[in-house]
RNA sequence: GGGGUGGUAGUUAAGUUGGUUAUAACGCCGGCCUGUCACGCCGGAGGCCGCGGGUUCGAGUCCCGUCCACCCCGCCA
């Protein structure tokens, strides 16, 4: 092994070898992907991180006659070394960690067009085994079928493959155009601390125990949300960092306890110029990580702005996918209108608005449609399998469909025998209904609703392929969902909570409002979607002590819990803070879009489990009474 | 916290109305093979059917519980 590592040195990777190369003599280092035994010649693929090169173990080639053709035996070829070598390949087995030295031989017409290296192959003159393997517990091909429980348990095999390996590099260059762009643009990569003081709200925070002041606690940074608006106060005036997060939440396919964002924080700016630098920093990463310029996409180089209220009302959610269309229909005021139009569930909440029991500024409750066009020509059980897949949102009830018959009236519907034609008419024109259209309905609660509409819309698109069930599928959707509530009611009647966090700037114009009409009131706060997956998001700070007073007023009863909590960002904030504001992008989420992954679990490199568990080391763990006593903790019920 | 799907050889799957010895492919082991590249041919080993109860003459199969993984809702500023 030394003469290896020591003397003959790695002169190629095992992507690297062409035509060119013919005649030169190497040395590869790598793991056996597949050996094939002919019982003379052995061929062997190795594999490392830049691609996989066949090397031949060929008896016949100690003899000078066998180079004949190939222009004379190479200087470096000693029988019995070679000799050793074919033995050797007799006993090597998939995954073993070997070194070779030998000659690049091309393939003339054989070649294999399958691999990079395919016109080459490498005659090995001398081998040594760096390391035997255990047999793996799966199979180390590309397209695996392997359960992920057991691809996680052994996730180090798992990392060998191309695909994981492409995906990691992938987040290589994402961070370093990341650094790059940003540190081109003035921003100062700092760091902020992981364990920190505990605040209620938000996320749930992970809890580490303290030993030094027992009795205490830290939690781990859901965001390093607070010291980056005082870098601002401290004048750092522009911030970057590339920085785990910690949120101790229920998990789902792009959500893991502990994640990467790309936190920027910018003094002196506006919602614009959070915007444009933003554009410039994912069109920075595309071309890194996928060579590709997105002004094809974005010929100006920005991407499209919606309002919040414009998105919930056509999507019914602030992530819209807007790689197809199946817009939603808001019928509410045209139900109240038409006094239900004959339908009495329409005709409930028609008379709540008429009756002021509701109010039409604020809609409570709302009516809305989805067409699914005739094209899609879904039979009535794949309707009822749509419906069925809605289930699973709470508080569901059930959808209301109706055909549209070339007359315009309606088949397969609840509604068809009690809806007026007047109002049948209506709301035909209104949600732009044609002959064999399937009008979905959905009302009630406005939450409900949206959930309900968010999902069938997304839904009905996979169904009729216009999105694939996962991936891209080769096109790039971003827009700023932009201005949401500011407020959203508390638990008491007339009580308000921040919808976000106290810190973010109502926009100007909504500022009389705060004692008027607080439900009205919206802030500068931005998300940033893509394909329906939100990868960012942030706001313009709340820098005005007065207008803070103002909102604090609002929250009314969390004024007191914000000093406690946030008393040190309020004291800040008066200390000389620069108007500033920033935005947050998860760049694993990034990562995974970007790479076409179907799960986040696929761009981390050590993934936890839905459960929060890691597969391969067990973790979380018990511990023992003498570390718990160490900490002044006890756990409570068995473990 | 709620709903759904799944767990059978190392891996992926099949397994009928409950019925003799639980199948297959790939992988693995042995033998043969000098141009394969999904090498080929011959032979072989390998099973707590997730775990624990129950029903039954008899359970991979039916019932109850439980664990684990995945997907969704709540939750995630």
């Amino acid at each position: 092994m030394s003469r290896f590592i020591d003397d003959l040195k790695r002169t190629h990777r095992c992507g690297s070898l062409r035509a060119a190369d013919v005649g030169k003599e190497v040395v590869l280092f790598g793991w056996v992907e597949s050996r094939r035994d002919h019982g003379g010649c052995v061929f062997i693929d190795l594999r490392d991180r830049e691609g996989i090169t066949q090397i031949v173990f060929d008896p016949a080639y100690a003899e000078a006659d066998t180079w004949a053709s190939r222009g004379g035996a190479p200087a470096g070829l000693d029988k019995e070394l070679l000799a050793k070598a074919h033995d050797l390949a007799e006993q090597i087995r998939g995954e073993w960690v070997v070194g070779i030295r030998g000659v690049v031989l091309s393939r003339g017409s054989n070649v294999n067009p399958k691999i990079a290296t395919g016109e080459i192959e490498v005659l090995v003159l001398e081998a040594t085994v760096f390391n035997k393997a255990d047999t793996p517990a799966f199979e180390l091909k590309d397209d695996i079928d392997t359960r992920e429980e057991v691809r996680l348990q052994y996730r180090y095999l798992d990392l060998r493959r191309a695909p994981l390996q492409r995906i990691l590099r992938m987040r290589h260059e994402i961070n370093r155009a990341t650094r790059n762009y940003l540190s081109d643009a003035g921003c100062l990569e700092l760091e902020t601390p992981f364990l920190v003081k505990y605040t209620p709200g938000g996320a749930r925070n992970f809890l580490v125990p303290s030993r030094l002041s027992q009795g205490k606690f830290y939690a781990l940074a859901e965001s390093p949300q607070l010291y980056k608006q005082l870098f601002m106060v401290a004048g750092f005036d522009r911030y970057f960092q590339i920085v785990k997060c910690f949120r101790d939440e229920d998990l789902r396919v792009d959500r893991q306890p502990e994640f990467t964002q790309i936190d920027v924080e910018l003094s002196f700016v506006n919602q614009d110029d959070v915007f444009t630098l933003m554009e410039g920093l994912v069109f920075a990463i595309y071309k890194a990580a996928l060579g590709q310029d997105l002004h094809d996409v974005f010929p100006d180089g920005r991407f499209p702005r919606i309002p919040f209220s414009e998105s919930m009302a056509k999507y019914g959610n602030d992530k819209p996918d807007l790689r197809f269309g199946l817009e939603h229909v808001d019928l509410t005021d045209l139900v109240i209108e038409l006094g239900g139009g004959g339908v009495p569930f329409f005709a409930e909440i028609a008379d709540r608005y008429t009756s002021g029991a509701l109010s039409r500024a604020h809609k409570p409750q709302i009516v809305k449609a989805l067409v699914i066009p005739a094209a899609a020509n879904l039979s009535r059980p794949q309707l009822e399998e749509l419906e069925k897949g809605l289930r699973d949102v709470k508080g569901f009830r059930g959808l209301a469909r109706a055909k549209v018959a070339e007359d315009g009236s309606w088949t397969q519907s609840p509604l068809a025998k009690s809806v007026t034609p007047d109002a049948r008419a209506r709301i035909n024109a209104a949600v732009g209904a044609k002959t064999g259209d399937v009008i979905c309905f959905q009302f009630g609660l406005a939450d409900l609703v949206h959930t309900v509409m968010a999902k069938l819309r997304v839904d009905v698109a996979k169904r009729m392929g216009l999105i694939p069930e996962y991936g891209h599928g080769g096109k790039w959707k971003f827009l700023w969902v932009t201005n949401p509530p500011l407020f959203e009611p508390g638990d008491g009647e007339g009580t308000w909570v921040a919808a976000h966090h106290a810190f973010t700037r109502p926009v100007d114009e909504h500022l009389p409002l705060l004692e008027t009409d607080p439900a009205r009131v919206e802030c500068y706060r931005y998300d940033l979607v893509l394909n329906g997956f939100e990868i960012g998001g942030g706001s313009i700070r709340l820098h005005d002590p007065d207008v803070q007073q103002r909102v604090f007023n609002v929250l009314g009863i969390e004024l007191e819990s914000a000093r406690e909590k946030f008393g040190f960002l309020l004291d800040a904030l008066r200390s000389g803070a620069p108007p500033h504001g920033g935005i947050a992008l998860g760049m694993d989420r990034v990562a995974m879009l970007l790479s076409g992954a179907p799960t986040l679990r696929d761009v981390i490199p050590f993934p936890k489990t839905n459960q929060g568990t890691d597969q391969m080391t067990g973790a979380p763990v018990t511990v023992d009474a003498s570390q718990l006593a160490d900490l002044a903790v006890r756990v409570v019920s068995a473990p």
